[in-house]
DNA sequence: GAGCACGGAATTGGATCCCATATTCATTTT
DNA sequence: AAAATGAATATGGGATCCAATTCCGTGCTC
């Protein structure tokens, strides 16, 4: 017998769902900094119970994307100026040795993957997607490394910088700018040069951090 | 009136208590890897409900040291070889780094608390206490970098591998050779020398490294 | 009119109850 | 006797209810 199964146990509990959703709204800034989060409003907008809220709500504090004070509630946790150029400078740290490892590990596959993102972007004329492709083309190279730790490590790093990200792409000629890092990027990576990729892609992380500190006031909204 | 008072609001919440308890509990091992938290039971020891328990588990569980499974509960996660190996090579890129931005900042205070971690350290015969002071002494270091967001994820590496740590300085001389490299790194820390003290520092998780890779055998719990 | 006390509404934290699923074991069927 | 079936139990996920705390508006006092 053949059937169109799903593996039931992978099915995704109400915790997870609004655990992820809240998550995205978040990074990608739709949810603003000091914005409360209201267990009775986001249980009913899910129609679900406040049970899974509050949990989904304790995991994203864990996480750093949210603050909550006892019988006040959580949220959303905003970033000085001081907190974001911290995680960028973390960032040049930890990603330029992971594309380092990668490299070597690269399949032609993964660099067809990362060369459709890099397309995708410099195509693409509509600024909220910026972030997601952006995103897709560097985690797609770090992916090789197989570096799990590193892998997650990262992620959280970005989610929590992700608005200030997208924030810099639009400005000035942020976007334009990213575009030619990532094709360099890429290019040493087809050509096997590890040490290349590294270095561009610190320059590249640094490059978003001074350019994130000189339009900090700007981006104070 | 007089009164002693404390501050209500800062009292923990259950949950929170039950968070910091689980999680202390599996990083010094004495939950074992693969071992099952129940929440009735574990509800039951802390006279409390099982809602607590499960927001300290979905919290535990988005720091990677446990894993859930639907309608199966959770299990303590242990590591693989790799994996455990690959957390060490983090931790080798980024405290170093911490280190040595530490060092320039670092008040007579800072450096009379690590020299006392140290000692306390060296002087102390009872193994169980080997685990804490080693981290205490690492700890005090970092924190005068400043680097907040740096220290906690330093602080989730470790831990992720507190419980091998620990099994490690028990071994062979694995407890003397900390020692004598921690002294290393303090005078470097004293005579202002950052760069030293970031290469010791590198050096020091090196070698917990390589000693974890050549008795992981052993180490299977 | 300003400031304060009081009280109800809003909100969060926790407890209890119910349902869904997994597992184990007895029972039935062949 | 082996395999399939079904009941019983254990356990986790979620809903509803209650308690504790905070917030906010009203009215009172001076």
């Amino acid at each position: 017998m053949k059937l169109n199964s799903v593996d039931i146990s992978k099915t995704a509990s109400a915790s997870s769902i609004v655990f992820e959703a809240l998550r995205k709204a978040i990074i990608e800034g739709d949810v603003k900094e000091g914005e409360p989060l209201r267990q009775d409003e986001i249980a009913r907008q899910f129609n679900t119970s406040r049970i899974p809220v509050r949990e989904a709500i304790s995991r994203l504090e864990e996480q750093g994307l949210v603050k909550t004070q006892r019988y006040k509630g959580a949220v959303v946790s905003g970033l000085s100026a001081d907190e974001a150029e911290e995680i960028f400078e973390f960032r040049a740290l930890i990603e330029p040795e992971v594309i380092r490892r990668a490299v070597p590990l690269m399949s032609q596959e993964t660099l067809e993957t990362a060369r459709a993102s890099w397309a995708a972007f410099s195509a693409s004329a509509d600024p909220m997607s910026w972030g997601d492709l952006n995103r897709d083309f560097h985690s797609t190279l770090y992916r090789a490394s197989g570096l799990q730790y590193h892998l997650d490590v990262i992620d959280n790093a970005m989610d929590r910088v992700d608005r200030y990200l997208r924030a810099q792409l639009v400005l000035s000629n942020g976007m334009q700018r990213a575009n030619e890092e990532h094709i360099a990027i890429w290019e040493a990576c087809v050509d096997g040069n590890a040490t290349g990729a590294a270095e561009l892609t610190r320059r590249h992380i640094s490059g978003a951090r001074e350019s994130l500190i000189q339009n900090i006031n700007s981006l104070r909204w």
